[in-house]
DNA sequence: CACGATGGCTAAAGAGATTAGCTTTTCAGC
DNA sequence: GCTGAAAAGCTAATCTCTTTAGCCATCGTG
């Protein structure tokens, strides 16, 4: 019989279109070997074991978000940059809800997770430095920051905003809070 | 032999105690029944299954959260109780990070999660009601509120604040936001 | 004191993760 | 082209967890 030809990239872009179909509860490696043609146990030779595909696949999430966030505040700064991160930020998770479920919030203890989260950090401070804030202040807000996009995205994902109103109309509310309340005042 | 004189109250109980101590990766029916002294199959006369188990835990823990957030607001208003009921918010979360965990953003299909979550809800439109704050406006706000509180918490419970900058400072950062951006200003 | 509801038990099946050990394919180097 | 080792599959088997079925003991009520 021929091979697979499988690769742990493989194994991964199966396992994220399981969960863009299905979502999270749905991955399983019986699933995933179902999906790329083989057996169960076969998938242990591209990952240790489903601990680590679930690391894998949150990197990619990571990967993702952190081209998508960079390309977006790309040519823009201060205030606008932050508006288009936020937007870009909020798009990403409702497009991919259950891709961006499938990112933990914390690195825990994988170094290859931290690094993603990292990189994606450092676009957040980049656009913080384009508003004027470096040091522990960039710190504290980028975390403020980061909370409230973050819970937004994970509350509306979830369906967790239940009332009838507008959900734009709820989110231009957060991002001009950000803008107005926790950016220093433009003095230009 | 006796019996144990289980309930669903119990086996909730129970579930609760475990998940303190082994978080939420631990919660599983054979751990439940080991700990309440029962063999696994007998919990099935309490509780329906895992699913309910869980829901029946996040009813629990948003009722919690109801009554210390209730506690917490009481006798305050405006700006003081929107910051009193972010303190204790947050307290919860830390003291009790795999309960919080715990709690789905959703109420989901479960009518029951949606009753506790209503309540919850009621208790922050109350507080913005002393802010002034009424219906439309008064959604979006208790989202946005909403979003960066548990968005905070979700991230801190996680670990996914790594650097070393003042956590307590980064909070304190947030509520000035809050209560300087997404309140009307005060006029009396 | 009998009886029906309730709570508990054992046995067993099914799903998923994981390991062991075997076979086949691939392919680099001769 | 050959060969031998590494890589990639596979089957079989184990373990844990969930769940169902069916049996028995206990408890409280009339």
């Amino acid at each position: 019989m021929p091979r697979a030809g499988l690769s742990p990239t493989g194994v991964v872009d199966a396992a994220l279109a399981l969960i863009d179909e299905q979502g999270l509860e749905a991955l399983t490696l019986s699933a995933v070997a179902g999906r790329t043609g083989v057996a169960t146990p076969s998938l242990y030779k591209h990952v240790r074991n489903i601990g680590e595909l679930r690391t894998l696949i949150a990197q990619r999430v990571m990967e993702e978000m952190t081209d998508l966030v960079g390309t977006a505040v790309m040519g823009r700064g201060g205030p606008e940059a932050v508006i288009a991160l936020m937007r870009v930020w909020r798009r990403y998770a409702v497009e991919h809800p259950f891709r961006y479920a499938a990112m933990p919030p914390a690195p825990l203890t994988d170094p290859a997770l931290a690094e993603a989260g990292g990189r994606l950090l450092e676009v957040v401070l980049a656009v913080l430095r384009g508003c004027g804030l470096d040091g522990g202040a960039a710190v504290h807000t980028a975390r403020c920051l980061r909370a409230a996009v973050h819970g937004f995205a994970v509350l509306e994902v979830a369906g967790g905003f239940g009332l009838s109103e507008d959900l734009d109309t709820s989110y231009r509310l957060l991002e001009k809070t950000i803008v107005d309340g926790l950016l220093p005042a433009e003095n230009d």
